[in-house]
DNA sequence: CTAAAACCTGACGTTGACGTCAGAGGCAAG
DNA sequence: CTTGCCTCTGACGTCAACGTCAGGTTTTAG
């Protein structure tokens, strides 16, 4: 598939996935006059990256991994780092479920006060 | 407390105190000089605003929100824009598990595999 | 064959949360 | 009084993940 349907698979936009080439997060054969071909495989690894972007690891942090959770080949080293970013992901669902409980306790406490406005 | 104290006791740069009060996240006396006067309350106050960068909300979204989660004070509008943050919140939280979730299967798929070197 | 749509490579623009530097004033210690 | 650290206000720099535009080629539909 070209460039133009990944990205409408995906949902990422076209300027995106040729930065993921840049990155070298994303890799694609080239049809002879030059364009971007790509394997249906290509969409999950899309997706991952995307995860992978969402969880907070930049570009530099997910580049060493991705090979390896995409095909399951892994080097002592790699498992290193994997377990290092699982922490990192770790804290991170910790401190926002901290967030989510004060914002939560906010919000009882404030919807005790709804129908009568703002006690100010 | 002046603006260094309060970064020592946040954790914060001198540079970001600032700049949360240009973005009118963090209010200031002046003394006769014209130097920043914190009061102890503001330790917590910049704690919080913290929490909420680091659940990845904007300035502009916090600006709204802090004077209603710091005194417990709260409009109806101001109610649904919580609850609306919130949802976003427990949106990353689930995307994150989810992340987490994949990393540890590919982790401990991987740990059967220690000791003997990478299957390349 | 031709026009529209999709693709290409640069290259500059954008946004948010600061870092950093310049130049100048304030304040406690010796 | 001066030395040295803290603070002040601009103002420009940075970094990541793209957006956007220019100028040109390729593919596809009619």
């Amino acid at each position: 598939m070209r460039i133009g349907e990944l990205a409408a698979r995906t949902g990422v936009s076209v300027r995106a996935l040729r930065y993921y080439e840049e990155q070298r997060l994303l890799t694609s054969e080239r049809s002879p006059s030059g364009q971007r071909v790509y394997p249906d495989s290509a969409v999950d690894r899309v997706r991952m990256i995307q995860h992978l972007y969402a969880a907070g690891l930049p570009s530099r942090s997910i580049e060493p991994l991705l090979p390896c959770v995409m095909t399951g080949e892994v080097t002592p080293e790699l498992l290193k780092r994997l377990r290092a970013e699982r922490q990192r992901i770790e804290g991170r669902i910790d401190d926002l479920v901290q967030t989510r409980d004060k914002l939560d306790t906010i919000i009882s406490v404030a919807s005790a006060y709804e129908g009568r406005t703002c006690p100010r």
